[in-house]
DNA sequence: AAAAGACAAGTTGTATACAAGTATTCAAGA
DNA sequence: TCTTGAATACTTGTATACAACTTGTCTTTT
């Protein structure tokens, strides 16, 4: 599996480099524990030191490796841990989306639905990256809306793996068929239906079954 | 002012620097729309381009500059970005306290208690930079104690500008004479008195008006 | 006078070079 | 056999060099 080249648009040769080393440190192509030099990835991306020590920069910062005086010792993401970035794309999305209740969202929700067709659209397809994609990015659209400076940063600083898990689950859920990804798509719409409802109450309610689907979801795809 | 050398021991020169200019923006020495350029604030430093280009993008992924085509054109840290920074950190201490309520923290409650004495103690040396840094450790302590990376992380990702805004926010409240510092510091007693409770409302409660006292502080330190 | 184009200065992204420090290995001696 | 020590190879952090691109200015042309 490789990561999706049209993600990578517009970004250096050093976020290049990360996105492939993140994908597959969470892909376990490369093992906890596993020790990554400056050079030797270099030579394989072929490219210079400069770029790699950005990615390694990058990755470091999102704990995936742990940068050492000799060398850059691979963290990895096991379960714990990916229920562990569940929590906390709940706590930054409750928070969102709290904030969203009081304003008025009438041109979010519009693009918020035609994100869900794109869903759709996509497990008609079959496409699975397409589908990854287009999830990620309803839920970044809606810590973006809540225009919140440091809520956005705290989103950015977990994105690329946020991202990536996508990707690779999505592409597990896949192969339980069709059906199971309508449903998947159709939990997004509640989450349409809360914001749109206002209510704070039963907001918190929607986002709260939300992340308890999406850790039962997760558990089943990772067994 | 200056950023203390002691805060800055194994760190690199682009973190040392990076430490330096952020203060600087945050103290808008350095003004949000100024623009920096990798040359100029080399030479500014003494150093070469590749430690600089770490400091910026430390302080790119902080939010306080935005790395553009053509230079970094600063951000900065306006009263708003400031509130919305304890937001996040109510969020993040919220969550690892109601964590910690579980547990036994026999162990930890000692050490924020020795590091509420070294907070009296800095009040009563007139220590400003001492009592940031006491300061600083007990709410790090809380975080890091909670067991939890993807929280450990987000922490950090906040870390540097959470250190350096109570350096300039102790600076000012210490002009308000050793009784308001003694008060700062008995709050922190709160905290520690819910800890030991282990009682999740209560926690709650309290760290809840340990913000909104925060926030008010804030207020007053900077009118 | 105004517009268009070329040129010059400055910027970043990447590659390479150098220096200081660390781990490992291998050999020699007890 | 085990320990000790020196040498070697590899690591990162920093400095410098180069290429591609952007921007603003100045000249030339209409």
């Amino acid at each position: 599996m490789h990561y999706p080249s049209a993600w990578l648009q517009g970004s250096s040769r050093g976020e290049s480099i990360a996105s492939h080393l993140r994908l597959q440190i969470i892909n376990e192509s490369i093992k906890p524990g596993e020790i990554l030099s400056e050079n030797k990835v270099a030579e394989l991306f072929e490219a210079s030191r400069s770029p790699v020590r950005e990615a390694f920069k990058l990755l470091a910062g999102e704990g995936l490796i742990r940068l050492e005086r000799m060398g850059a010792v691979v963290v990895g993401l096991d379960l714990t841990h990916i229920q562990e970035l569940y929590d906390v794309r709940y706590l930054i999305e409750s928070f969102a989306q709290q904030r969203l209740a009081k304003r008025d969202n009438a041109a979010m929700l519009v693009r918020l639905e035609q994100t869900v067709d794109r869903m759709k659209l996509a497990v008609k397809h079959g496409d699975e990256v397409e589908f990854a994609f287009q999830d990620f990015s309803f839920h970044e659209m809606i810590v973006q809306e809540a225009g919140h400076t440091r809520i956005w940063h705290l989103w950015n600083s977990i994105r690329s793996i946020v991202r990536t898990v996508m990707l690779l689950t999505t592409a597990n859920s896949f192969r339980q068929g069709k059906e199971r990804m309508e449903w998947v798509a159709d939990k997004h719409l509640t989450v349409i239906e809360g914001l749109r409802s206002g209510n704070e109450e039963q907001i918190a309610k929607i986002v709260k079954a939300y992340f308890a689907d999406s850790d039962e979801t997760l558990g089943r795809s990772l067994s």
